[in-house]
DNA sequence: CCCACTTAGGGAAAACGGTCACAAGGTCGC
DNA sequence: GCGACCTTGTGACCGTTTTCCCTAAGTGGG
């Protein structure tokens, strides 16, 4: 379930501050959702709940972590290293939930062996060997949209069987790999589409784009 | 609707190759999506097909954006110029669609006045009259999740109605803001999560952490 | 001009996800 | 030990989305 991830950091946060029990109510503001929803989502956990009381936080904690497999240490390979394959290099909350950035590859020969945070970017000619070498599961793309297909191809081949996909490209892998997709572009036209809905519902006309100029 | 940026995308991409008529098979295949679907989308549009060719690729392009609001220029402003801020306010896919990013705001006095492309970073105090000047409507958030919620409040009461929330805290926003969030802890940990299902499939385990390890 | 073929449109059914409401189980004060 | 209170777990309902499938409309070849 997608909203799992939601849940343990809300209870991370709980935990801080050294809550031993939270109700399904509470936790619902939290995550930011609905109370039933929350309860369902947990017991389909089989996690147990204390009826009149709530949830253990540390026991909760520790079962979603495992449910997510973030007890787990899962190497990360990041391919191309532009302005977001970077900033996704530096980026720290990836190390703090067992995933460990193990490599960096980019086709551009001038950045090969170029540093970035404690790796060197090393050569996409050798992403076959590093993948298999470093028995790395899991693949973040954030190549120009025309390498994009091409490089999942080639991770998948090696071995990689979860892609995060940054590249602003709809890609396909076999049956089997697990893929999840985040389009920048995407999102801001999205906002801009009810942005516009706004406009017009307030100006109280039928056809948008001209209540929005 | 939500899959109207990705026809859009595709839509692009065939009218560079110059072709000038597209089936709703076809546009399907090249979004990920399902043909029926497709058709459904375009129709809730009013946009016109015609039965027996398939869709003019012009016109659903000019429709399409019309709808999302790409005909029009938004000024975008991004708060917090971390790695991810300063990625964002780097990435070239923005401005091509309309998204013209006006402002870069960090809380740190230390970054004021720094370059960041062709934009000065500016102190946060100015939010205000930087967003109600340049007529900013859409703001993206990439501070820390401690800041977010503040943030949030702020550009809002200056007059923002959409937001992109990067920083892994979930945040509130009056009734009649748009709200979208991307969490890229969160993407890894759901790809985690099947990866783990994977494995303890594989191993036909009940226990998957067991199966896992 | 007609017929075979292609493709959008849209009604109907099915699947899905979310919400509600309530019963069961547990705690705590007295 | 009992009753008032709280909170989980879950069955039923409801709205939305997706899919299926058939009809209508248009094209092109003979």
């Amino acid at each position: 379930m997608a909203r799992l991830p939601l849940y343990y950091r809300a209870l991370l946060e709980t935990a801080e501050r050294e809550v031993s029990t939270i109700s399904s109510e509470r936790l619902a503001e939290l995550a930011g959702v609905n109370a039933a929803k929350v309860r369902k989502d947990l017991s389909y956990l089989g996690s147990y709940g204390t009826r009149g009381v709530g949830y253990d936080v540390e026991y909760l904690l520790h079962e979603i972590s495992r449910e997510l497999g973030l007890t787990r240490d899962w190497p990360v390979v990041i391919v191309g290293i532009g302005n977001l394959g970077r900033a996704l290099a530096n980026y720290r909350g990836f190390g703090a939930r067992g995933f460990r950035v193990v490599a960096l590859v980019d086709a551009n020969p001038e950045l090969v062996g170029h540093p970035v945070g404690e790796l060197a970017i090393e050569p996409v000619d050798e992403l076959d060997r590093i993948v298999a070498e470093r028995e790395i599961a899991i693949a973040i793309l954030a190549t120009p949209a025309v390498a994009a297909q091409e490089v999942a191809d080639r991770v998948v081949a090696a071995g990689v069987t979860s892609i995060l996909n940054f590249a602003p490209a709809v890609i396909s892998v076999p049956e089997g790999v697990s893929l999840r997709k985040v389009d920048l572009a995407i999102e801001l036209q999205i906002l801009s589409f009810y942005q516009l809905r706004k406009f017009s519902a307030a100006a109280g006309e039928s056809r948008p784009a001209e209540a929005a100029s």
